[in-house]
DNA sequence: GCCGTTATTGCAACTCATTGCAGCAAGACC
DNA sequence: GGTCTTGCTGCAATGAGTTGCAATAACGGC
């Protein structure tokens, strides 16, 4: 019932260093605060890309301090969230999954057959959106959004 | 957090009886059976339109029959998801949601700001689903898809 | 370097949902 | 009505995520 392994690409090898250093400075000006907690789990998120789900965050940021607590994991995450640098969707099982530093707003497609997922293009979002902004006024959370359906080479 | 009390209609006064009574039948010319506690949850939900999550569920035949078991109520919703009787998504915040006996395959709309819901209609939906059928050949399972984002008011 | 304020952490309890398994009971057959 | 097959149920344990609260520790000021 679980895809087998995602194809979705997942790993950086070369980070964003810049980016990721400023997260210390953008928490401070809003009053928050820089702890070690956090430091881990920046850490992880920048040798991070594409999609992964709270438990995967969790399980990593263990691995480099078993001690890690995972309502901190997650309270940590809604921060982030607050401040632009990452973003949450749920996953065709209501699974929490989270994208880094998106470079433009995008949903997700799900293939239910082989478990696959891409983003969705900026062209292809701008048509849903629109096509709800015109019928109705409602302003699509982009980001947010994951259909599910069969990929071509599934049908 | 929880948005308060969503203004979607869910509840029906006179049921199609006819429809549900068929259910017995359907389950039984596929070699499955009819038990008491099938019999309770199709009664609650003859009196249920638009959405519920799970949890609602459970907690509805619950009122009816205190020594309701939840995974009895879960594995019951996915034989009737097979069955095409109830449909199920996600919704916002990545609970189940189930919606009863759907006229027509039809996805959701969520509004952050008030936490009202409304279905995606056959037009919007379509546009959706062509827009990523003529993109990518990908065929999308509308009755799964829900939208977030804000509707006109609360803009 | 010490202090005080208060954002965070750790923990425990809780909710929603899923799963494995042994015993039970629908419903077909006689 | 009795029997047998096997689809269900009940239960207990597990996983993901959230929340309340008391104790802790960032970090700005002195």
């Amino acid at each position: 019932m679980q895809p087998v392994g995602s194809p979705t690409p997942s790993e950086s090898r070369s980070d964003d260093l810049a980016a990721w250093g400023s997260v210390r400075d953008r928490l401070r000006e809003r009053g928050l605060r820089w702890t070690p907690q956090r430091r881990a789990l920046v850490a992880v998120l920048s040798q991070t890309r594409g999609h992964v789900t709270g438990a995967d965050l969790v399980e990593r940021c263990r691995e480099q301090d078993p001690s890690t607590i995972p309502s901190t994991v997650y309270r940590t995450l809604d921060v982030l969230e607050e401040l632009g640098i990452v973003r949450h969707g749920h996953g065709p099982d209501g699974r929490e999954e989270y994208h880094v530093l998106p470079d433009a707003e995008h949903g997700h497609l799900h293939c239910r057959g082989c478990g696959a997922a891409w983003e969705i293009t900026a062209d292809e979002g701008a048509s849903i959106v629109a096509t709800l902004e015109a019928a109705r006024g409602f302003a699509v959370d982009l980001s947010h959004v994951t259909i599910v359906g069969r990929c071509r080479a599934c049908r």
